[in-house]
Parts: structure tokens; C-alpha cells; sequence
DNA sequence: GTCTATAAGATGATAGAC
DNA sequence: GTCTATCATCTTATAGAC
């Protein structure tokens, strides 16, 4: 499997003691590839040989960075939560403050969903690895509703504040219970897996981000104006 | 899958052949704890081992009555699907007849999620497993797509139908990726795991069947509403 | 930082006795 | 149908040379 001693340039001597080109990217290249590969198979689903063979390095190189495979999936899942959690802030705030009195349920939803389409749309195959990651952990029974908080419950907080002055008279669990719904049908989109082409006879894409946010903007608003805001 | 020598009788001549107490059972036991372990950890997550050690089986046996892991799996899959979907069908069927011409989206939902809810709520652990495994299969990139297929689209194209005579201008891809935010909103809910409850602070329970049908069945038919009808 | 070597044990699966 | 025994392989992880 590996070439021991062998040196390309073939000058005898010394060693040269290039610590190859460049080092300093070790790191998030295998990063790079364990996401790859956990957002396909899981936690589970994936050996750290797997990843260290994908990243084209020893397997011991994961461990000296990463530990153990947990913490390997965790710095996987940290590395884009913190961008991603810091756009979305931003997004949400710089639409409430240019919406001011004129802020709907339809913008505070686009906006919360805007950098997540910036970085899928229309294909950054990093990205889209680690949303379907996402999609995986939270599914998971065991440990994904602890994962999804710890890392991203500051900003539902926020949508959810966001909407609650569109909608000032809703109650707590009829908002909570309708981000729920907006969760589940985000993070079955982004992991594509091909379903809805194969039931919609090729009607649908999976990959077709700009057709899922064309629809699912009115979809979840329409919705959580139906739940929250009873004609009453 | 087959018991080919049983002699209940036990009336002699032929050696009485009575395999150990309760054999017939042995399938369906294995299946059981092997639902349980899958709905938590996944394909990849379980072992044969652990599947035999819970059901208190020798692990060979599990390759006797399934073969492989994936058949195992599979098996387990089958099983509920054939019931659900049985069940789901008549009670469509049975809510457009006796709807008629006052046909609703809501009551097509309803109709939809019924048969689910019935197993689900207040509290089948057998089928909560179950569940549990469909929302993991459901955003599994690999072969989640390719699994669904097989064992719903006959169902879901019947709810596709329906839901066409409430809507009849609807066109198809909108119905379709409707019913695609339905099922990532369905499985979320359906994987109970414990996030809503972190992230409201206690005022949702994953476990509270009854709150979230409340809510989804209007959620989605406003959903469906807006995208597949709109006011044009 | 990167590699070799290896510990220490688990894995899916099967052959064959009963 | 059920069990014992076992194969061949893979697993996470670490110690220590370079």
C-alpha cells in the first residue's frame, strides 16, 4: 500500500526534510473529506482509515488532530455552523432593520433561509455535504437534538423572535411547533436523496434549490399564519 | 419465515419433533429488538451481534431467517410498511367517499397521517421504533430515496390524487414538492428527538402527538393552498 | 507533523454438529 | 432451528521513531 523510503528527486544524502509542500492545510483537507463522507454513510457509517485513505493521509494524522471519530464529526460540524450561524444573524438582522414596520412572515423566512441557498445554490459540493450532514444529524434519535442545539439555537431564537412581531398575538408553542415543521421540511430538502424525482416521475429534482425556495418560502409562511394568527 | 416439520399433536410414531417451546415466534422476536436498535442507531450504527444479544438469540440465527445485515434491515422495513400502507389506503379511500364533493385538503391530510397517528399516539413503542427508522431512512442521501420509493409510492400517489380533485388547477410540480415539505415536517416529527423540547424551553414535547397534529394538519393544507393555488 | 508498527478487540458471515 | 467454533478481515486508538 505505501512506498517507504522513496524520494523523487533521487539525490543521495541527506533526507531534505521538506515537510512536504504545504502542511498548513492538513488539517481542513481532512476535514474536507470526513465531511464528504459523513454526510453519504453517517457516524457510523464511515472508519477513520476510510477518511484518512479519501484525504490522502496516514490514519494516525486523524487521530493527532481530531482524537477520536466523534470528535472528528464534531470539528466536521463546527467548522461551517459558526459561518453559517454568523450570516444568518446578519441576514435576519439587516432584514428587520431595512423591512422596519413593513416586515412579514415571507421575509423573516427568506432571510433566515438565504445563506443556506447562497451556499447551495447553485452547487458548492462542500457545502452541500455538510447540509445533508445536517439533514442526517437531525434525524438522529440519540444524540441530534442535543447537536442541533449546541450548535445552532441562538439563531432559531432569533427567527422566531422575528416572527413573533409579525405576528404579535401568537403563542409561544404554535411558533415553536411551526419552526418544527419549517426544520423538518429544510433538512429533508437539503439531503437530496432523490426521492422526489423518482415519485414525481422527473417533475421534481432534488438539486433544484432555486424550484424548493420558490415554494417553500409561500409554503411555510402560509403555514405559520394558519397556525399562529387564527382568524378567530 | 416457514416452519416446515410442526406437529402440534405431538401424537406419536414419527420422534414428536417439537422445536423448543415457542419457535414460531423466534422471527418476529428477532425483528423486534432489531427495530429498536436500527430506530436509534441506524444501518451502520447496530451490529448483528447486538441485535442477537438483545433479542437473547444466538447471532447465527439472525443470519439463518435474513441472511445479511441489509436483510435484516430490510425485513424490518417491510414488515409495518405493508400494514401502514394498507391502512393508509383505506382510510383515503374512505374519507373521499364519504366526503364527496365537500373533498378538503385538510381532510386529505388528516386522512393521510391518520392511520400513523393512531399507532403512534399515545404510545406504541413498536411502531414509535418504526417510525423512528423512516425518518432516518427518509434523509439518508445513499439509498433513503431509492427505499422510500419502493415501499410508499403507491400511497403518496393516492394522497398526490386526492388532494388533486381539492385542487384541480394545481399543477404537478407544485403538488409534488408540497407533499415533499409534508414529509420532511412528518419524519422530523416522527424521530422524537428531544430538540423542540431544548429549544422551547419545555413549552413542546417530541412526544406530543396529539399537539403536533393539531398543528401540522393546518400548517400543511395552508402550505398546499397557497403554493397550488394561488390567487392569481 | 508525519509516519511505522502494533495492540486489543470487534465485525459479518459461514460450515457443520446436533 | 439452534448452537459452537471459527475465518478473514476490519476496527479505534496509541507508542514511539523520525
Amino acid at each position: 500500500m505505501q512506498q517507504p523510503n522513496r524520494d523523487k528527486t533521487g539525490r543521495r544524502g541527506r533526507p531534505v526534510r521538506r515537510p512536504a509542500v504545504v502542511p498548513v492545510e492538513t488539517r481542513s483537507h481532512i476535514l474536507d473529506h470526513a465531511e464528504a463522507l459523513f454526510a453519504l454513510h453517517g457516524l457510523h457509517g464511515v472508519t477513520v482509515r476510510e477518511v484518512a485513505r479519501a484525504a490522502a493521509v496516514d490514519p494516525a494524522l486523524v487521530h493527532y488532530y481530531f482524537e477520536t471519530k466523534a470528535g472528528l464529526f464534531d470539528a466536521v460540524f463546527q467548522r461551517r455552523a459558526a459561518i453559517l450561524n454568523e450570516e444568518r444573524l446578519r441576514e435576519m438582522d439587516g432584514y428587520a432593520r431595512a423591512a422596519g414596520d413593513r416586515i412579514t412572515v415571507e421575509g423573516c423566512v427568506q432571510a433566515f433561509l438565504e445563506p443556506i441557498w447562497r451556499h447551495s445554490y447553485p452547487n458548492d459540493p462542500h457545502w452541500n455535504n455538510y447540509f445533508r450532514m445536517i439533514a442526517l444529524v437531525n434525524n438522529t434519535p440519540e444524540w441530534g437534538g442535543e447537536m442541533m442545539t449546541r450548535h445552532f439555537d441562538p439563531v432559531i431564537q432569533r427567527l422566531i423572535e422575528l416572527l413573533r412581531t409579525c405576528m404579535p398575538r401568537a403563542r409561544d408553542a404554535d411558533l415553536y411547533w411551526c419552526y418544527h415543521f419549517l426544520s423538518g421540511a429544510l433538512t429533508l430538502s437539503l439531503s437530496r436523496t432523490g426521492r422526489i424525482d423518482r415519485l414525481s416521475g422527473g417533475v421534481c429534482a432534488s438539486d433544484d434549490m432555486e424550484a424548493i425556495l420558490r415554494r417553500m418560502v409561500p409554503f411555510i409562511a402560509a403555514g405559520f399564519r394558519q397556525v399562529c394568527q387564527p382568524a378567530d
